[in-house]
DNA sequence: TAAGATCCCAAAAACGTTTCTGGTTGCGAA
DNA sequence: TTCGCAACCAGAAACGTTTTTGGGATCTTA
């Protein structure tokens, strides 16, 4: 005995120290870990037990490099857009993350720091195998991404739609939301009614402008081009957006806006203009920002369950990753908020 | 010539197509495409094209269990917190990953659901090898999650300090907040200065009412604990604490807040109790959410260059796992906004 | 009792890198 | 010429899993 072949102590254990201390092999301890049915039922429990006492740990480079996938998911944040729209990302993180982690799933972020760099950045995560699934949001009709990704058969999830629809995707009811907005300021009496729209290139703000529409011509008023601004996301949109809008003549009697944050800041505009918002002009927002509940005059929004939406996700990815290829798509509602 | 030995097309090119493609070992290909000193210039030459042509993209896994290392870093969000409190989070992980992208690292994103699970998620992450640091906030006087980790000498940067500070951090310079703000309304005119804390449990409350403590002395004010009252992290929360207050008898003409939507919600309740926000109590908040900057009256609070803080971060973790083992420090400076 | 089946498990071959060890060249100095 | 040294590179041994292959028991069935 010359203690040279000691086991080092205090050292991460590996699955040869499991095999030796269960008494079996390497592979069985593999497959009794992983849950494979032919091992018997107190093998399992012998090698359970050893792990447990040495407190082993599989290392994941190496299950992943056998296993050849990574384990990990990635969200793509474009970051021009979030930075005024925070709590839509946070929630939906959250609800993604905790499938993820049920699944043994890691969560990656990486931000799109560009807008034309979005497609990069897709294509980096993909080539260099750094994620078995993508998920991303602000979807356009034509994107890109979407195409790059089905042409590859990559899975991935995406918040919003494009026009063709042949992916998965989770997305809030984008139409329904521009139709109560138009049917509510109609009930209200209102005959002119504007539109502070989000940028026109994504997908949701058509489907909106497709609801607002509908809305309109369910009461037999007419679509006035002269009444639709386009809204950048920024700090001070909505009220350069009011701005402009009076400027060229139109006189809404009532704003629907794409966003809480234009809302809020078209509510500025129009007190810039000496209206008072609520009673001038009413405003009907979408999002249900938390600071947004406690303005004056309050505002009225359309709220989403977004830790829903995220956990929805994750589904989606789930499955898409155990082999489902049909799409699965998922509308969800947004109840009005007032 | 049977073309049984043909290389498989369009599969996924190995270490080894680079190494025969470039006619040199496949040492020789690690060594070149890692920098290494001791190859020949025109040999790694050789090898750049040849791994270029063949579209070579390296293993992250094998490299990684080679390395024994991850390659990622782990930002743990505290979900209680965050939810009312989103704006600090995306401007923070937009700088973090920003640099940890640039140093070939990936950010990963976890979630600790419940107050006392955050040290449970921590240690999973640790135990189980998925990360090479960790990057937390929210932290406490006395923490065990610094302990924890320091004592295992495992890499960490937090936002925030505990009482010890033998770590890396960075944190705005929370003292000069809180003297600040109850200097501006000492000048003002205010003898009756409350606060409306976050949670006590957090070491940044305490450094920001040390702050007013010495903003009053310096003016020969007292201290007076029935004007103060803690506010959990919820919606309503100033609102509840202003009634609370009132309630009580103590008739503060100011309320220096622990956060923006404190602030805002203490709006709220001091109109309930028909005062007017700004006339009858001034008011002064702490963060810069977007939306805050909309309100009325409008609300002066304090900024905070997120992206900056997120990049000082990344870099600390990177000299950090460069075997920099001194403690890095960082107070950034919180300008006032009107 | 022999012949399959069935149930477990061991051995070994991957997975794709990095790094350690050592060997071959070419060159200047002894 | 010989030796030593530097520069460059090849070979092979890791890294720690999973999965394939195959084989020895044990159990059924004829």
């Amino acid at each position: 005995m010359t203690g040279a072949d000691l086991p080092p102590l205090s050292i991460r254990p590996d699955i040869r120290a499991v095999a030796l201390a269960a008494g079996v092999s390497v592979s069985t301890v593999s497959r009794a870990l992983n849950g494979y049915a032919d091992v018997n039922a107190e093998t399992r429990k012998r090698v359970e037990q050893a792990a447990e006492t040495l407190g082993y740990r599989p290392s994941h480079a190496a299950a992943m490099l056998r296993r050849s996938q990574t384990g990990t998911v990635t969200f793509m944040v474009s970051k021009p857009w979030t930075k005024y729209v925070d709590p839509y990302f946070l929630g939906l993180l959250d609800g993604l993350e905790m499938m993820l982690a049920a699944a043994g799933l890691d969560l990656q972020v990486v931000m799109a720091r560009e807008f034309d760099r979005e497609i990069d950045v897709i294509r980096s995560a993909v080539e260099r195998n750094r994620c078995d699934a993508l998920v991303f949001a602000r979807t356009r009709p034509e994107d890109e991404r979407i195409d790059w990704l089905e042409e590859r058969g990559f899975p991935f999830v995406t918040v919003g739609r494009n026009n063709r629809n042949s992916h998965n995707f989770v997305d809030r009811d984008q139409v329904q939301v521009g139709l109560e907005s138009a049917r509510r300021l109609v009930a209200l009496g209102h005959q002119k009614i504007g539109q502070l729209t989000t940028p026109l290139r994504y997908t949701y703000t058509h489907l909106s402008m497709q609801g607002v529409r509908q809305g309109l011509d369910e009461a037999g008023l007419p679509l006035d081009p002269a009444l639709i601004v386009e809204c950048p996301l920024s700090q001070k949109t909505g009220e350069e957006a009011v701005t402009e809008l009076f400027l060229r003549g139109a006189r809404p009697t009532a704003l629907i806006c794409g966003n809480d944050l234009i809302a809020i800041s078209a509510m500025d505009g129009l007190r810039r203009l000496g209206l008072t918002p609520g009673k001038d002009v009413a405003l009907i927002g979408c999002d249900d920002t938390p600071i947004a509940a406690h303005m004056r005059p309050s505002l009225t929004t359309f709220t989403m369950d977004l830790g829903a939406m995220g956990i929805r996700i994750g589904r989606m990815v789930q499955a898409r990753l155990q082999g489902q290829l049909a799409p699965q798509q998922d509308l969800i509602e947004a109840p009005i908020v007032l």
